[in-house]
DNA sequence: ATAGGGTTAG
């Protein structure tokens, strides 16, 4: 599956459709639901032996009794009264007991209640081994389960059912998809179960060819009417990117639900197609089913990917009024939301509101205080998620380590790089890659390149691209063109590394290596994604491109521009034209650069927006260097404080300097 | 006895 860009621009034609989406819309809100308290009590086998039963009763043959300790938790007692003859076993005891290490997954006392039930009279029975095969599966015992399939003398459809369950429910997907031929070729006939999970897996594959077959075969055996089957294909189709598709069945599904409508909404957003996940979000409730937590969450994700925070509080409200409680997975969707749309202050609310919080709620809010800057913030949150007893992972330590490149922590990020291996994560690529980074961005150069020679592991293309970033803030053409050749190598299509070189070159004023970098581009067809840029205003988004004169008030934002740009030049701005270097003739150079897209949205924001008030700008790729700088002067002069999110951060720009400390 | 939908990084 490819990477999602960490911000998507959105389409404003129909996203504004959808700015006010809910005011004017009937509303389905769902009864507050409570959650039943589930048994846990499922002890160990130590409290087991303690007996909650009190002392047995030789003479047991009451079956609700029976029922009654095995629901309760005595599990193990039950076998031991079985034992010492205290009880007459009989199929739906083992069956029982089976069931209920499924639900609790208990692997340990399901080992237990198999051994038993081997050793008794119905051990030949398929119905009690089958349960027995999804109990292993239930609890993550592939072995085991694996075991008691292969010694399984005879076997069901349901048998191979639950294996292909299991596998698909375990992320191991080649297996379930290997598996579902060879049922058929042993004479087995799929049923809505299998299909269902045989889908599930070729959608984990990422596997058209696979899905379109058993979506043929779904049809034969008239199984395509079923809701599980066709959720699961709409998710199938979805996740093989094949949008159409999955839109298809869902129109075609006769009887639809919850599960369906999520399918397909997390698809979407999935996808980054956050105005169709808002358009679905309403459908669906148009049609009266209401959102669950599934639905909340994609959509919430889905507002993150566009970063638009007006929509992302309506549905927050939504949930609330829907009276749904803030549980971390919806929880963790939110904060990443705020954080992206730019309000790090209600991430963090969210944060504290969380009352359970898991690595996930940790990491999200790491990388929110990462992505606006915060530096020194991520790491003290992060000992204190240490503090708290929550195991970093991979991803926390990307966060932390890229926090403190951003921060300039050199010193804590050597420590933290160390820190890994005490928590046993072995680094990889990625954490390499922000190491660079890291020591490039302190100007570290030289270190930087040998601490690359020294890596353990095969250094990418992201490496060496790290390195490049560097030479080009230091301004280091004999390493930046040695780094650029490596990376070349590696990935020769990335637009960003040969822009990378070519500033290099038009600092250091070779207009003639710019020249060759260009032809590269040319030749190898390597395009460089169109800038633009976007702000929310009054409801509407509005966008733009470089040399935009498509917005019906562009003459107005000229002239606005005009006039902001010869202010900020009295107090110091000189365009840095070594930042408009492709596809521009040299002499147009500072004119183009004073109209690049995230100038044009902020002349507009200043003419739109009441002064004093804050200006949120959104950009698809990096914001230039040069625009950057300006940027900065407005904020002071014009006294605004200005967020703009790009690629990779968010800039707080006020009082003429920026929270990414002119590093990013 | 067997089935479908959700989160974090770059």
């Amino acid at each position: 599956m490819k990477k999602l860009p960490f911000i998507n621009p959105p389409n404003p034609t129909t996203l504004n459709l959808y700015k006010r989406p809910f005011n004017h819309q009937p509303l389905c809100f769902r009864p507050i639901t409570t959650t039943t308290a589930e048994d846990h009590s499922f002890n160990d086998p130590e409290t087991w032996e303690a007996g909650e039963l009190g002392n047995p009763s030789p003479i047991i043959q009451d079956h609700d009794f029976l029922r009654k300790s095995i629901n309760s938790g005595s599990g193990l007692h039950v076998l031991d009264l079985i034992d010492r003859g205290s009880i007459e076993p009989d199929q739906s005891i083992y069956n029982k007991l089976v069931k209920k290490c499924a639900q609790l997954r208990r692997l340990k006392e399901g080992r237990i209640v198999h051994n038993h039930f081997r050793n008794s009279k119905f051990k030949a029975d398929l119905f009690i081994q089958n349960s027995i095969l999804n109990m292993y599966m239930k609890c993550g015992g592939l072995v085991d389960a694996r075991n008691v399939f292969d010694e399984m003398p005879q076997r069901d459809m349901v048998t191979w059912t639950a294996l292909i369950a299991g596998y698909a429910q375990n992320d191991m997907a080649e297996e379930a998809a290997a598996s579902f031929p060879k049922m058929v070729g042993v004479g087995f006939k799929p049923n809505h179960f299998t299909f269902s999970s045989v889908l599930k897996a070729a959608g984990a594959l990422s596997c058209d060819k696979l899905g379109r077959q058993v979506h043929g075969f779904c049809n034969k055996c008239g199984c395509d009417s079923d809701v599980y089957v066709g959720s699961a294909l709409v998710d199938m189709y979805t996740r093989c990117g094949l949008m159409r598709e999955g839109r298809f069945v869902f129109d075609m599904m006769v009887i639809k639900n919850e599960v369906s409508w999520n399918a397909l909404i997390a698809g979407h957003a999935r996808k980054g197609e956050g105005e169709s996940v808002l358009k679905l979000f309403r459908d669906m409730q148009r049609e009266a089913y209401g959102p669950t937590h599934f639905t909340y969450s994609s959509t919430f994700s889905a507002c993150a990917s566009m970063g638009t925070l007006e929509q992302g509080k309506w549905i927050h409200a939504h949930m609330i009024k829907n009276g749904e409680k803030l549980i971390a997975f919806v929880g963790n969707t939110l904060i990443d939301m705020y954080a992206k749309a730019g309000s790090i202050e209600d991430a963090k609310k969210v944060f504290d509101r969380l009352d359970k919080r898991d690595v996930v709620s940790w990491n999200s809010m790491l990388t929110g205080c990462a992505q606006h800057g915060l530096g020194k913030e991520t790491v003290a949150r992060f000992e204190l998620m240490l503090k708290d007893g929550i195991k970093p992972n991979a991803i926390t330590f990307l966060c932390v380590l890229n926090a403190c490149s951003h921060g300039g922590l050199l010193n804590e990020g050597h420590r933290y790089f160390e820190l890994m291996r005490k928590y046993m994560i072995e680094p990889e690529v990625e954490h390499y890659v922000t190491m660079v980074d890291l020591l490039g961005r302190a100007g570290l150069l030289e270190q930087a390149e040998s601490f690359i020679r020294d890596m353990p592991i095969e250094p990418n293309a992201a490496v060496w691209g790290a390195l490049l970033g560097s030479c080009r803030m230091y301004r280091n053409m004999e390493l930046g063109v040695f780094a650029a050749e490596r990376v070349f190598e590696l990935d020769p299509y990335d637009p960003g590394p040969h822009v990378l070189l070519g500033n290099i070159y038009a600092s250091a004023g070779r207009w003639k290596d710019v020249a060759i970098v260009r032809k590269m581009m040319r030749d190898g067809g390597v395009k460089k994604e169109p800038a633009c840029s976007w702000v929310d205003i009054e409801n509407a988004v509005h966008m733009f491109v470089a040399n935009d004169d498509a917005h019906p008030e562009s003459e107005e934002i000229r002239r606005m521009w005009e006039k902001v740009c010869s202010k900020i030049k009295e107090v110091g701005y000189v365009p840095d034209t070594s930042h408009v270097l492709f596809n521009v003739d040299e002499q147009e150079r500072e004119e183009k650069l004073q109209y690049h897209s995230e100038k044009l949205a902020l002349a507009f924001a200043l003419l739109r927006t009441t002064p004093g008030s804050t200006i949120r700008i959104k950009k698809n790729i990096r914001v230039c260097g040069d625009c950057h700088t300006a940027i900065k002067f407005v904020s002071k002069v014009m006294e605004r404080e200005i967020i703009v999110r790009d690629t990779n951060r968010f800039h707080h720009f006020n009082s003429g300097s920026c929270s990414c400390r002119d590093y990013w």
